[in-house]
DNA sequence: CATGAATGAGGATTCATTCAT
DNA sequence: AATGAATGAATCCTCATTCAT
């Protein structure tokens, strides 16, 4: 009965490590099963305790999953470090999708769940995760506007429609990777995505940066030139 | 209750006419409801049939289902016009983005469960849907393919890269608009994605592509003249 | 469409060749699959024909397999040559288990519907197959008889009992074999049903009863007088 | 409606009691029913539950009908008292047939679905109720061999054949009862079975084998006798 | 705080049988 | 004579959820 045993698992436990010990197990379960096959009965079983009492603790399993995946994002938005903003902006590009491989590899269910399920629930709007994933998508969105500001990004550009591209991407590639289809690791994929999304793939012309000052040049001696034809 | 009158279905039709009523009323179901959803009793009500009558012509709800998105592949593949290999590279791109973000508009619950759920079926690669979805990947990557050949793309690309980048920046587009986010239009998304595969996001200093020659024709005028002046 | 071809399976039959046809069929199909997993749907297709026309012959599928059952009994009736009623107690026994063995082990499914199935049957005393069983005991019992009335078998056994035994000493030894627990063939089973029904299995303590004192009174006298004669 | 009457029937079970009661009940269901027609939601309705519950402890309606079964076969062999072998073999036998007799009688459905649907399954090796079913055979063959070795049987006779003699004779019997057949009684059949397995049907004709000749040399020498003394 | 017995509204699927053509 | 489209009642099984203890 005492809480020092290492083998003893706890009968009674407060209802916040309660909760907490259930959030655990239930995204573990998400990440094996998916949304679809997560079967309360074996949440309860790997807690060690009975169904009834995640029915204490939660009003639904939706609710239950949802809070899984709120959880979830609360931890990626907490690790996202200030970000440095000196940064070059395709560094700053390159991080930020790294870092999404990185979450949306360790949980493809629980993004799946959010995507597919949750964003499609009329009730979206209301729920916290929607604040949240606001806040990731803002980050991109930030890093484009500044890009955009400092003249790095093409002004034409739909910002919306690039963080979509990232997004998608994103997704598309972790599930190329669960289907055991790719043997790249999320460092490159994040650097082609990276090199993709801000050179394109077109060949660039003569890339002649140089060009210019000498043009300017020339037209200056050519203008001079024409006064003295004159 | 006469059998003469225009509006009243027929109880008994041909093999091919019910099992093509079932799958169009399937398609419908399964736009409607999603696969999760899909009911083979809601099905059998709304083909004002038995269940029975539906196993007479499907083995079971999956295989049903798998026989939807095949037809609905088969549609797609179909209408595929041989396609002008002779056109600009932009413009094959375009063409086949825009085709994609079309089929999957029109049948978002179908992609979804070919993509989160056949995909995953050990039996995936036996099925003809396999084969089907191949041929349309292998038609993106043709177009990246030639574009290399002719120069028109970077040598330094990954075609699978690529191809995942397109595809899953056209589903997430999909949901995006079936959230009722967006009020973009197809074509504008089609242009949108284009551009950024082709030409990148990142500034292109100078594009000079025509001004070379000339540049290079004034500068050995310049140098003559400056000698001149000398 | 001529009647000739080999290949070709003629449409239209005559009302007894159909029914000879789906009963043939049938039979087959009752020995591979046992009564529970006989169905029509199989049948029909195996006849080549549809399941509805099945049902213009047979009022339904129990009746079709009572139908199977009869006609296996009557060739096995029909079979029975007039059993030659001189030949050896022993002999006629033997040769009946044998046939049985026979009979049962190349339709056991056929012998287990009939004894689980059509014998509970409340109407099973009015089935031909009723008559037919019954001759089939009949003549197990004849021989009893026989032997009963030539002494060959001991008057205080009962001969339904000894039926039984016969009979189903003859079924589980089928099941046996079908089990694949037996190597063991029909003639060798056939021989140690009848040997055992026959003489039993306890050692016969030289039984001379009352003769052997006598013998060896006889044998002492014998002695003396030989001795005498010398 | 009161919970405290004495008729009132507990809603609430401890896990013991209810599978206790499910066991109890559906075993009556198959003695009436039949393993085929046992029906899941009619055993449901007889113990007052809802068919989940019966879900909650069995996996399938077949693994509840195995464990029926060998519920079934426990009692027997618990009941099976040390079994004296001190007794003369044939008692030992008559009491091993006796008590085969009354059990398959009490379950005949019980004793169909062994026979014909258990032994027939793939797993039937692993399952409790094989083991048990070969103590069951064992306990027979024990004492056939018992009594080989003392002498008491006949040393060319095949245990195996005996022992499938004995239980088919058995379950052929208990059928006949069940058909309404026999008026006999279990103790009749019993004495019968036995009688005619220890001892054959035979007439056991003073097998004199080497006696004869010495009686027929007796015999001429009695009748020379005869003359001298004339 | 925790249990776990019980639920019950479906869910897919089967298959002998009917009957209009 | 034959078809084959259609049936529909029946069957096993699932699982989130409730609530008495």
């Amino acid at each position: 009965m005492s809480t020092t045993g290492p083998a003893t698992k706890p009968r009674r436990l407060s209802k916040d490590n309660r909760v907490a010990e259930i959030l655990k197990a239930a995204r573990s379960l998400l990440r094996e099963r998916g949304a679809e096959a997560f079967l309360t009965s074996e949440l309860a079983e790997r807690c060690g305790i009975s169904e009834g009492t995640i029915y204490k603790y939660f009003a639904s399993r939706r609710d239950l999953l949802i809070q899984v995946a709120e959880e979830w994002f609360e931890e990626f938005l907490e690790d996202e470090h200030p970000h440095d903003r000196e940064l070059p902006f395709r560094e700053r590009l390159l991080q930020v999708i790294r870092k999404n491989l990185t979450i949306i590899r360790s949980e493809p269910s629980l993004t799946r769940f959010l995507l597919s399920d949750l964003r499609a629930d009329p009730a979206y709007r209301s729920m916290r995760i929607y604040q949240q994933n606001r806040q990731v998508a803002k980050g991109i969105s930030q890093i484009l506007e500044d890009g955009l500001r400092d003249g790095a990004v093409r002004a034409d550009i739909q910002i919306r429609t690039v963080r979509n591209m990232i997004q998608g991407c994103i997704e598309y590639q972790v599930w190329s990777y669960l289907r055991g289809e790719g043997d790249i690791s999320i460092e490159h994929s994040a650097q082609g995505i990276t090199d993709i999304v801000v050179r394109g793939i077109a060949v660039e012309a003569d890339k002649p940066s140089e060009l210019a000052p000498v043009v300017r040049r020339l037209e200056a001696i050519a203008d001079r030139l024409s006064g003295l034809g004159a």
